[in-house]
DNA sequence: ACCTGAACACCGTTCAAGT
DNA sequence: ACCTGAACACCGTTCAAGT
């Protein structure tokens, strides 16, 4: 009586309950994340849409972290890499923007997944295949060794913050409160406990997210190429072995 | 028989479940905070140490994102404001990454709540306070007004970044293993298919996390002296008001 | 008018027990 | 050996009903 008459093809017209492998489960979190938001990408939702309990999860994904991690690294297939390519139009920096943008595209769609993505990084082939092509057109623009492992870390944090801002920005109704707050706070500061922010009043919220982007890319760009070389260090020792 | 034993000093020994404000409510969960972490300020939990229930709580926040934004804010007064004066030592790029550290010293204790700042920004008192010091040492620098404003933008979010990428890092012993695992596969990286993450090796790894805090510091205040002038436009239009 | 008990609709994760 | 039902220990938020 719990769930298996013969013919219960319950759920759409999946013919009948397929095998469990990590690689299923990661299609349909994709699938689930498309269609309901990644919120609704739970251990137990998940479960409920493959037809099983949510213990059977765990036999092929360690946590809900790892599960999100896996399903940025699918989404980050979509990037477009082409501006990697020596052969594409345009000079290393515009190109490095063009990738980057395309990035930023790509998980602006489901902010919740940038935020985790701060956090839990992913490590899967598409990732891998993002830094390369960072690095390769910083190698082009001729950024030494040093700088460029540090500046690539840089420039993704920055597209992956910039995504995981825009969480709950225009969600809901009453999501845009905090926006709204802070604009109120900025705009009504007082000249003379807070001078500085009095002065530049609205000048403080100029310019669209876009425009904000692409000069952050220049920012970093440019200080990249001028700051001075980072420091040579032995590979970061996280623990001692005691 | 549900709580109400005249003698019920059960918690601690708050001699009598004082009237609930705003302000009490903040209080409470930056203690709650400090003793349990972050993940244990929920509204139930909060509620609990409070001896009421969850639902009284929202009649004085308004769900749980607002919670954490006030609890940063508050956690914001412990902020080193003293490098933005002009009688300090050093000059205004010293002073800046000086008062910036203390801000991501602060925050490096609740990565969680840094994380949340990302989303939910604050705008209280104290986040003002760090807005308005930053903007008189960008000022003093002679960073022109629309330069300051994105600019500051950009070091905060950096700085918020950088303390938000260190949740679960080393929480529990298994939480590692999300940077062991792009540790493994930034090592093992194929020389054909990634050449430029197989040529910088454990390059890529190389520093710790200050040096690299300090190196981004340094990225974004020359970067945001030496890019462009960013252009002007009207003040972000969210939504025409249809 | 103000406050809140109790409910609704969920979570992640574990482990003893089943096949 | 492999898989999972059922439980444990929680969540946020709402609203009808109490004082």
């Amino acid at each position: 009586m719990t769930a298996h008459s013969p013919s219960a093809r319950s759920r759409r017209e999946r013919p009948a309950k397929p095998a469990l492998t990590r690689d299923g489960i990661v299609d349909t979190a994709v699938a689930l994340m498309r269609s309901e938001g990644l919120e609704r990408v739970t251990m137990r939702r998940l479960a409920q849409e493959l037809d099983t309990g949510p213990a059977s999860l765990y036999v092929y994904v360690a946590n809900t972290a790892e599960l999100h991690a896996a399903v940025l690294d699918r989404l980050l297939g979509e990037v477009d890499l082409s501006p990697a390519d020596a052969t594409a139009p345009g000079d290393w920096r515009e190109r490095l923007v063009r990738l980057l943008t395309s990035y930023v595209e790509v998980v602006f769609a489901h902010p919740a997944l940038a935020r985790a993505a701060l956090v839990a990084r992913p490590f899967g082939e598409n990732y891998l295949g993002l830094v390369e092509a960072v690095l390769a057109l910083l190698a082009e623009g001729g950024v030494p060794p040093r700088r460029a492992s540090w500046g690539l870390d840089l420039l993704l944090q920055y597209a992956t913050a910039s995504a995981a801002e825009h969480s709950g920005r225009g969600q809901s109704p009453g999501a845009e409160d905090g926006w709204d707050a802070l604009t109120r706070a900025l705009l009504s500061a007082s000249p003379a406990r807070h001078p500085q922010i009095a002065a530049l009043g609205s000048a403080l919220l100029h310019g669209t997210g876009e425009e904000r982007l692409a000069w952050g890319f220049q920012v970093l760009i440019s200080g990249i190429t001028a700051a001075p070389e980072p420091p040579t260090t032995p590979c970061t020792p996280p623990a001692p072995a005691s």
